[in-house]
DNA sequence: CTGGGGAAGGGGCCC
DNA sequence: CGGGCCCCTTCCCCA
C-alpha cells in the first residue's frame, strides 16, 4: 500500500498545476515508473473553474470550510525522487584528504596507532584518508547521516528525516480525531471533515458537465475522467486506455494482451 | 467482467 | 512546528 507516490507538485504559482503545458490531447504511455503520475492529458482545464462548482454548504458542525477548486485542473507531471529523502548526494565524494589539511592536525590526532600507518581508515566503510583530520570529518559525515533519519516509529518500522513528519506519521497509529457521530477515528482533521460529510450528505464539488455532485475532491476529478474523450492511463501493450489507474492496474493484472 | 462512485489513507507543501 | 490543504492512490462496492 506503497503511497510511495506522493508527487510533489512544482510550483511556485499558487500551487497549481500548470496546464497550460497540456495542450496536446494526446494519450501518453505510462511506463511503470510513472505508475500513479501518467502525462497529463486533461482536455478543457476549465471544467472545474470555481463558477462551475457550487459550494452547497450544509455544515451541520460548525463550520468546515472547503476552499474552491481551482480554476484548472490536471494531472501533474512530477514524478517520484521525492521518496528518496534528499539524503546524502554528497557524502560519498567527500573523501578529498587534501594535504592543506595535514599541517593542521595536531600531533596527537595522527594514527593513535603508530607513525608507521601512512593511511586512515574508516571502520564503517573502509574508506582511507592520508590525514586523521580527514578521517574525521568523514567520519562526521556517518554520524550527521544516522542522526538524519533517527525519527523513528515506535509503533512501527517507518524512518522519517524529520520530526514533523513522523509526528504525522504517528497520527496514523494514534487517530486523534473522532467522529462525534460514529466514532469513528482519522489521522487528521481534513479525513474526518470529508468522513462526516459522509454523515451530511454535502457534496460541495459539482461536475460542471453533468452537475453530478462528489464529497470529495479527489473524486470529482476522478469523475471528469468519464467526461474526457482522452483517458488518462494507457495500457503499454494494447494501448486501451483508462479513466483511472486503478482500472488499468487491473486490466494489467488481468492478464491483458502481452506483456506484463 | 468492467467501469465508476464513495470513502479513506498518507506524504508534501505552504502559511 | 503545526495546521490546513493539495494531490495521488487504493480499496470496496455496486450497476
Amino acid at each position: 500500500m506503497p503511497r510511495s507516490f506522493l508527487v510533489k507538485k512544482h510550483t511556485n504559482s499558487a500551487r497549481k498545476p500548470n496546464y497550460s503545458e497540456l495542450d496536446s490531447p494526446t494519450v501518453f504511455l505510462t511506463p511503470h515508473i510513472y505508475r500513479g503520475l501518467p502525462p497529463p492529458v486533461i482536455p478543457a482545464p476549465d471544467t472545474l473553474s470555481p463558477a462551475a462548482y457550487s459550494p452547497i454548504t450544509v455544515w451541520t458542525t460548525s463550520s468546515l470550510p472547503l476552499s474552491p477548486l481551482p480554476s484548472d485542473l490536471s494531472p501533474i507531471p512530477g514524478y517520484p525522487s521525492s521518496l528518496s529523502d534528499s539524503s546524502s548526494k554528497d557524502h560519498s565524494g567527500s573523501e578529498s584528504p587534501r594535504s592543506d589539511e595535514d599541517e593542521r592536525v595536531p600531533p596527537k590526532l595522527t594514527d593513535p596507532r603508530g607513525a608507521e600507518a601512512e593511511k586512515f581508515q574508516c571502520g564503517l566503510c573502509s574508506k582511507s584518508y592520508s590525514t586523521y583530520s580527514g578521517l574525521l570529518k568523514h567520519k562526521q559525515l556517518h554520524w550527521d547521516a544516522q542522526t538524519r533519519k533517527s525519527f523513528s516509529c515506535k509503533y512501527c518500522e517507518k524512518e522519517y528525516v524529520s520530526l514533523g513528519a513522523l509526528k504525522m506519521h504517528i497520527r496514523t497509529h494514534t487517530l486523534p480525531c473522532v467522529c462525534k457521530i460514529c466514532g469513528k477515528a482519522f489521522s487528521r482533521p481534513w479525513l474526518l471533515q470529508g468522513h462526516i460529510r459522509t454523515h451530511t450528505g454535502e457534496k460541495p464539488f459539482s461536475c460542471p458537465h453533468c452537475n453530478r455532485a462528489f464529497a470529495d475532491r479527489s473524486n470529482l476529478r476522478a469523475h471528469l475522467q468519464t467526461h474526457s474523450d482522452v483517458k488518462k492511463y494507457q495500457c503499454k501493450s494494447c494501448s486501451k486506455t483508462f479513466s483511472r489507474m486503478s482500472l488499468l492496474h487491473k486490466h494489467e493484472e488481468s492478464g491483458c494482451c502481452a506483456a506484463q
